[in-house]
DNA sequence: TTGTTTTTTTGATATTTATCACACTACCGG
DNA sequence: CCGGTAGTGTGATAAATATCAAAAAAACAA
């Protein structure tokens, strides 16, 4: 069921009428994760875009038992394996609830064939895609900086919800470094 | 002039019929590039997609007089600065060429209006966007290796193209290293 | 060719970061 | 309140990488 609350998040995207959200409706499918749950597993395909109403998402990879880091995502934004979606490979990442989170999941490779015939819905992907990309591309240029603790300070500045709200561990993965120098930086050791 | 190459290239993506040919020529522009000539400037807005016909584009940005390269672009290959292109900010980024290089000038961000009424048009761009997208994220997936070691190996075997045509530095400072240690990385020092 | 410039390599040293081991802290359920 | 567990901080040491200086090699132009 379409919410007024997804309707409002949509809304800041695309407008869609009435008669266009009783459309869409059978793609969309609200879920309720508890803390750590997984989302999208390794090797699943995958065919969503996914939604945060509220929680944090965790978007990472394992590399020989260890965890690596590549985004989160917060609430009223997007994420999906691109590589996967796009490719219909099995995903290599994993996507995992880090807190109790809603998610909207957006089922929008089963609508591929009905998207010609439905401009709105389209352009809907093709903006989320933007948006995926443009977060994936910000990431990209943050770890180009080259000094470890410039990367910290890069975040402290233009991302400082992101240092409040995720754990040391997983931000140390998320700056590339391990848990210990992080702490150091923090603490203003180097 | 929309070439018989050119035709070939884009019919990759899109079929396209003579009739469209005609629509979206004026849209295309081709230049030949001296090597170390710069195509998009640091400041500029960023309006088009460029496609390599023949020579490499070096994709970088300047952090304090030094170089940090993002990508190289290849033959057949599009390029464009997404964050600057999608909102039409001035571009942080430099697209210069480091051989004698031919290049299309897709003036995408001209025809857009055109573009709800001419569907192929439209989905070239997404198709190339989506080209450029997965580029940026295979590169992002690559710095988060931790060990430069381990990220020269990875070109080495999933990119030789790469080390062959691409200057040592160059290359040292797309994965994130100095000159210096890329040399002895590549003779077995470390 | 020759000289000039650019790029790459090498060495010595300093700095940064990882690793390992363990102490400390905060939080959660019984 | 206690005890367990996950997360964080600290110290000592090893390893990796940067920096600086200079030589060697390669590319280029006259």
């Amino acid at each position: 069921m379409i919410t007024s609350k997804l309707k409002c998040l949509l809304n800041n995207i695309v407008q869609f009428s009435e008669d266009e959200y009783g459309l869409i409706e059978p793609y969309f499918e609200h879920v309720t994760l508890k803390k750590n749950q997984v989302l999208l597993e390794e090797g699943q395909p995958c065919t969503s875009i996914f939604l945060v109403e509220s929680g944090v998402l965790r978007n990472y990879y394992n590399n020989d038992g260890l965890d690596v880091n590549l985004s989160f995502t917060f609430e009223n934004q997007f994420v999906t394996n691109f590589e996967a979606y796009i490719n219909r490979e099995p995903s290599k990442i994993i996507i995992q609830a880090i807190e109790k989170s809603e998610v909207w999941i957006i089922k929008s490779r089963e609508f591929s064939k009905e998207k010609g015939s439905f401009a709105n819905l389209s352009t809907l992907i093709r903006r989320i895609a933007i948006r995926v990309l443009l977060a994936t591309e910000e990431h990209h240029n943050m770890m180009m900086i080259n000094s470890p603790a410039d990367r910290y300070r890069y975040l402290l500045e233009k991302k400082p919800g992101l240092i409040q709200r995720i754990s040391l561990t997983h931000l140390a993965s998320y700056i590339g470094i391990t848990r210990e120098t992080l702490s150091r930086i923090r603490s203003n050791k180097y």
